[in-house]
RNA sequence: GGGAUCUUAGCUCAGCUGGGAGAGCAUCUGCCUUACAAGCAGAGGGUCGGCGAUUCGAAUCCGUCAACGCCCACCA
């Protein structure tokens, strides 16, 4: 006997309580078991600062569709969850939270304020996972991590420990991203440029005559978008094989306002089409000049302090904000009359990712991680297939990364974060990277070490996680086990910086690729495609949804329509329909429940199985295999729409109402019990199908419809099966199926009300259609609306005026008792002679086309000779039909 | 400047390896048929961005042009 579904699906409440079920029956759990395959993913680690986001959520509904598809065919499926310190990111917040406070970060020195970021840790640390279970993600939570607790330290330590020894971390004086607002430096990957409006000030230094003074007639030409700079010009270059300016080679100019001689180099990276031909050159503030400095060995002069206002090389500016000593020169310029015009411009400004800040290229003591060897196992790996991306098209990105490496800088200026284990003496000044702060000096035998102040950028931890998380350093047999993961799930905007490190980091430490698979999904936009962010106010909050709707239709909402590494608009509408289709699994179960009511379906009921019910068995077969094949393949929204086809079209509007006569008059128990066997059936493997994808709602129906089952997510996944394949039986419902949709079709044209039955005359000349009729005439009678089915070989006894409706072999008569508009009648003929009279003439083209015939495969000229013939019999009959009533 | 993607019904998007254009929403017409009005039964609506090539056959493969947005690099 079954307990019964409330009248009403609504997930509020019951999401909650099941999850609660999962979690104590440690269903998430995995341990390593050599019995079993593994199935493994690490979740990419939501920051401690987060907010589930929709792009959370998309994520991680893939992540669980997957684990939990996996774990139901019988995998060891690990889901490894934990979070991200987010260095950076967490500074910054807490910084604001200080500021409101009216607490500067300097006032609590590191140690106060790392005590206060713990706290921070500890407060909103918890909430991501909180909402990461609203969402039903079957994490395994016994295991979660964090990229700041004790095991990521060592694996932090000891990476960077070995990568210096090996040299291939170090230490140098590069120009590198400084972010003036953050305080710190950051790497290539965290610069986005955008376009700005700006201005282009051409400008004129003089050149230095034989006095060594400055030239009151000669002068040279040039335009920067950052007059400023000046400040720290070191240099002014030309092209070698400029022709107009070969006359400078080995002259000098005079820098005005700092007042002093400049040396003209030759370097090609000039553009002689570009401008006047002529660059001035400030080494310590642009890479490309720092680079040209390096060639002529030229000085470099710093200009800015690290607030990026200028510091004692600036002189009178000393002081002033960067923007303002661009105003203050600029005028000083044209005040010597050495500013030529003011041009409008717009120019890529590097910005902060996270801040948005304007970056300044800067000269500082930075370590870097060299990458040139490193990155060459990562590039064969992807080149080579031995990691498989999804979609294939994410490869370009991939590699225009990997082919453009540059050392990354690992250091940051900051506190949030993990603390880079070099030593400096405070004698000798000797640096010793070690895991432990050494006793005495290698060098000078002092035994006083000052660590280095930096820490390193969030994702130096983020690289190591697919091992860290699973025991690395240590050799522990999760590790073993479970190491290398299955599949990474992420969008494609992280490729560089956490995807290909991951990489070379798997490769480089465990000798071995994190993952098989790296499968990435696209943005999640707004209504109108806009990105969502917080200052457009766009946002739509997941838990509001889930509130409203439910995890389960948000689920559905996010993995349909779209394909991997698209992006996609989420809107109101597509969370109702997914809505209405829980709604419509709901009813359907409910109505199965309340027909098995008080019944008990016999063991034998399967060998009773009428054509109907073999139908549906055999379209949930298939439907089985498809599904499957598309998840393996991680077509995850096409395999559910299948689902989704499956149950609403196939199941309810059908199935379900081709049973009912049975189920509700039937004296034949035989047949009764059939039905309720078959409907129990399908209903339980569209559930298990489903389940990945809707996982609250298919748990609670599962368990209400088989009280003896513990849950759904540990049952096992359906297999496609030989037996269940009747071919016959789909072909034959499929006749019905055209018919009724006829009738019904014939009757709406004529604004027939359904409540009017009619007799139905079912005229075939072939014995085996007329039997398929008179099997199905109990359900064909209530789907065509009719009053009575007669199955005749010829047409005696029907009404002439009978309306008709001609399928393959067979035509139904229907002989309403008033007159029905003959007119109307005959014009519905005549168009239904004209669509065959087209599909005869296309086949027709196809057959006598000697090209095709003698090109196309066999099968396909079969099946084309088949439709003729089809088209050919149903026009002949259309055709008789039109003579009679004409 | 380089690269990848995309352009399909009024809207948002599917369409896997080439063989008669699909879904949801919206629109129109009937239905309170005892699972479901968050529903049922029907209907209308597209020379699949343009041009060209390959093929017996192209929304699908190739080339080219155009448009939208994206990523990367760079413009001193």
């Amino acid at each position: 006997m079954s307990k019964e579904l409330e009248k009403t699906y609504d997930p509020h409440g019951m999401e909650d309580r099941i999850y609660q079920k999962w979690m104590e029956k440690k269903y998430f759990h995995a341990e390593v078991d050599p019995d079993k395959k593994p199935f493994t993913i690490v979740i990419p680690p939501p920051n401690i600062t987060g907010q589930l986001h929709m792009g959370h959520a998309l994520d991680n509904t893939m992540q669980d569709i997957l684990i939990r598809f996996k774990r139901m065919q019988g995998y060891n499926a690990l889901w490894q969850p934990g979070t991200d310190h987010a260095s950076i990111a967490t500074e910054v917040k807490i910084i604001e939270k200080l500021k409101e406070e009216g607490i500067d970060k300097h006032d609590l020195g590191r140690d106060g304020f790392l005590e206060r970021a713990w706290e921070w840790k500890k407060e909103y640390g918890g909430r991501i996972i909180g909402q990461l279970k609203k969402l039903g993600s079957s994490c395994d939570w016994d295991r979660e991590r964090f990229t700041m607790d004790e095991g990521c330290n060592r694996a932090v330590t000891e990476v960077f420990c070995k990568m210096h020894e090996k040299g291939w971390i170090y230490k140098g004086a590069r120009i590198i991203n400084w972010c003036p607002v953050c305080n710190t430096s950051i790497s290539d990957a965290e610069v986005e440029y955008e376009d700005q409006a700006g201005h282009f000030w051409h400008i004129k230094y003089p050149l230095v005559d034989e006095n060594g003074k400055p030239s009151t007639t000669e002068f040279l030409e040039f335009a920067t978008t950052r007059p400023e700079t000046m400040l720290g010009d070191t240099a002014v270059a030309v092209h070698p094989d400029d022709e107009r300016y070969t006359y400078l080679h080995g002259r000098q100019v005079w820098l005005p306002i700092v007042n002093k001689a400049i040396p003209v180099v030759e370097d090609t990276y000039v553009d002689m089409e570009f401008g006047t031909g002529v660059v001035k050159i400030t080494p310590g503030h642009d890479p490309n000049d720092f680079e040209v400095g390096k060639r002529h060995d030229l000085e470099i002069v710093n200009i800015l302090n690290d607030d990026a206002t200028i510091n004692k090389n600036g002189g009178v500016y000393e002081g002033m904000d960067r923007y303002e000593a661009r105003k203050a020169i600029v005028e000083e310029l044209e005040k010597q009359g050495l500013l030529v015009e003011i041009e409008d411009y717009s120019h890529n400004v590097g910005t902060h990712d996270r801040c948005k800040t304007t970056v300044e290229p800067m000269v500082k003591e930075q370590w870097f991680v060299k990458m040139d060897e490193l990155i060459k196992p990562a590039v064969k790996a992807v080149k080579e297939g031995e990691i498989r991306l999804v979609p294939e098209r994410m490869q370009k990105t991939y590699f225009n990364w990997t082919d453009n490496i540059r050392d990354w800088c690992i250091s940051r200026q900051l506190w949030w974060g993990h603390r880079i284990p070099a030593y400096y003496c405070d004698e000798c000044k000797e640096v010793v990277v070690a895991k432990e702060k050494p006793a005495v000096c290698p060098k000078c035998g002092c035994t006083h070490f000052t660590q280095d102040p930096d820490t390193l950028d969030t994702w130096f931890s983020s690289a190591l996680w697919p091992f860290s998380t699973l025991g690395w350093p240590d050799e522990t047999e999760d590790l073993k086990y479970f190491y290398p993961t299955d599949v990474l799930v992420t969008g494609y905007d992280i490729i560089f910086f956490w995807v290909i490190r991951m990489i070379f980091s798997g490769y480089e430490q465990m000798k071995e690729k994190p993952f098989k698979t790296v499968l990435f999904h696209g943005l999640v936009r707004d209504s109108q495609g806009r990105k969502m962010s917080k200052s457009l106010g766009n946002g739509i909050d997941p838990l509001e949804i889930i509130e409203k709707y439910g995890a389960d239709a948000l689920r559905l909402t996010l993995i349909t329509g779209n394909a991997p590494g698209n992006d996609m608009r989420f809107y109101y509408e597509r969370v109702e329909a997914a809505r209405n289709f829980a709604n419509k699994v709901w009813n359907a179960s409910r109505f199965i429940m309340m027909n098995m009511e008080g019944k008990e379906i016999p063991k034998d009921a399967g060998k009773y199985l009428e054509p109907a019910d073999k139908w549906i068995i055999s379209k949930l077969n298939r439907l089985v295999k498809e599904a499957t094949d598309n998840m393996e393949r991680y077509e995850l929204g096409i395999a559910v729409q299948k689902v989704y086809d499956f149950i609403w079209d196939e199941f309810c509007d059908w199935y379900i109402e081709m049973v009912k006569p049975r189920l509700y008059n039937s004296d034949d128990v035989n047949s009764q019990n059939a039905a309720l066997y078959t409907l129990k059936l399908v209903l339980i493997d569209a559930l298990k199908l489903l389940h990945p994808y809707m996982p609250f709602i298919t748990e609670e129906i599962f368990c209400t419809l088989q009280s003896e089952e513990e849950s759904i997510m540990i049952s096992s996944w359906p297999l496609a099966d030989d037996n269940r394949a009747f071919d016959k039986e789909e072909k034959e419902i499929e006749i019905l199926k055209e018919a009724v949709r006829g009738i019904r079709n014939v009757r709406t044209g004529m604004n027939v009300p359904p409540s009017r039955k009619a007799q139905v005359y079912v005229v075939t000349e072939k014995p085996e259609i007329a039997s398929v009729f008179e099997e199905g005439k109990l359900f064909f009678a209530t789907l065509a609306y009719a009053s009575e089915v007669l199955v005749q070989e010829d047409k005696a006894g029907i009404a002439d005026d009978a309306v008709s409706v001609v399928i393959e072999n067979a035509t139904v008569y229907i002989p309403f008792a008033e007159l029905v508009d003959i007119g109307q009648e005959i014009e519905r003929l005549k168009k239904e002679e004209k669509r065959l009279q087209g599909e005869i003439a296309r086949s027709n083209g196809m057959l006598n086309n000697e090209k095709f015939m003698s090109k196309a495969p066999a099968a396909k000229v079969e099946e084309e000779k088949g439709k003729l013939e089809k088209y050919t019999r149903m026009l002949e009959q259309v055709r008789a039909r039109l003579e009679t009533l004409q």
